[in-house]
DNA sequence: ACGACTTTGTGCGCACGTTCACAAGCGCCT
DNA sequence: AGGCGCTTGTGAACGTGCGCACAAAGTCGT
């Protein structure tokens, strides 16, 4: 529900996911003057295989000259103009906490387009407030921003426990893609993009991982079976 | 490189990714004093399909009660145990601007058994402030901190430029596990993982889907070829 | 005590993503 | 001008993950 395995007719959406990675290592490499650059090398400093790197890139288009490689500039742009980084997009951001505050004043954003055009919370001693040069609205208002300047992106940094209440005021408001930091799973309608950046997620994971690591060291067998944990498994 | 495409042996990574929201779905369900679940139910408040939650269960040991469902606490304890937060995880963080802020304030660290156990900038008009409780430490005392107490994971939370130079003086100080913040590629050596979280990756892949619904509704057309960005590749 | 109902655990087919390996294509050097 | 070397673009094989659908297994009612 509301997922596309593959964007109908277009780019598979893991090829989506590594484009901005692969737009900041060319970002990066137009800096220091590089005007051309091999798959291998570009591959290399976004960190996957080259033949992937080729596939994604074909699936832009035919850039790239055989027996040379990319052109930086030119890549650039058609990776930003694929992304829609040519356009300007209004963000607005919900919940001034600690996390809103960080996110209001992060300078990443303004780079690639996208503006924070608003900000919003619930807690009235936080409501009036100037950050990063706007002026804190009451969640109140975000229903009459809908008809006068559109929100493209929603940004969630609430507690867990609004977060749906305040994803739904913002779908109302005429947001269909939602960027969500607050610890929980959002429903929205048909139509509408959540992606979750979730810090206590990653954290859990590096620390399943982690536990491997410990085991395998103690153990000193390079793949073992972990036992403890699935004794009752092995021995069904 | 330094990913697994699957735990040897064991859970997927597929899987794994998903267990802590599965754990903070039935953390919610424990709080409301509710005892036992179907894979139904939990399915549906942690947004997957059934089989899915069910098969990544079977994945743990055999825990749930056919005709019934799983008990709610045991499970809760059960995958604990297997993403190891029945330990204690020291976590440092570096970088101590607007998202360290942030971050080392974050509530959700430490319900998990996640313990901030210190801080550090470059920057020496941060250094000597308390943040959270913790005095921040100069970058130069992180090597001192590898002999004392054991750091688990490392959180990079600096600017890019300076993102490589402290993750390998994490590593250095015999980190394994690296959450970067930082919008850039870290190379690590084998056995040392990283995860990313990317704030303007997000929202490039939100920007990429609106601009796809932006287009259809222009269009009309529900699944449309794109045109424009691709009549050189339909011309071929 | 037995049968009907409910829910788990999983075998299987399918689609997606990744990687290898190579042919096609382009520039450069002689 | 022609061949040689380099790099792209992609066909094909492989592995992984997902979801359906069903048998196994347990509970509850009679």
């Amino acid at each position: 529900m509301s997922e596309d395995p593959v964007t109908p007719r277009g780019i598979p959406d893991a090829t989506v996911a590594r484009l901005p990675v692969y737009l900041r290592a060319l970002s990066a490499l137009a800096d220091r003057g590089i005007a051309s650059v091999s798959s291998e090398e570009l591959a290399t400093a976004a960190g996957v295989n080259s033949a992937k790197l080729r596939k994604d890139l074909s699936h832009l288009g035919s850039y790239g000259v055989r027996g040379v490689g990319y052109d930086v500039e030119f890549l650039v742009h058609q990776i930003g103009r694929e992304l829609g980084l040519t356009q300007d997009w209004p963000v607005a951001i919900v919940g001034i906490g600690n996390l809103g505050h960080a996110l209001a004043g992060y300078a990443g954003f303004a780079s690639k387009g996208f503006r924070v055009v608003a900000l919003f919370d619930v807690d009235s001693t936080v409501v009036g407030d100037v950050v990063a040069g706007l002026r804190v609205l009451p969640l109140s208002d975000l229903a009459a921003l809908a008809g006068s300047e559109q929100i493209a992106i929603g940004v969630v940094a609430t507690p867990a426990a609004n977060a749906q209440d305040v994803c739904d005021r913002l779908v109302a408001a005429g947001v269909r893609s939602v960027l969500n930091f607050a610890p929980c799973v959002l429903s929205v309608p048909e139509g509408v993009d959540v992606r979750k950046v979730d810090l206590s997620t990653e954290l859990q994971i590096l620390a399943f991982h982690e536990q491997r690591k410990a085991v395998r060291d103690l153990v000193g067998t390079p793949v073992a079976e972990l036992g403890a944990a699935r004794v009752a498994r092995v021995a069904r």
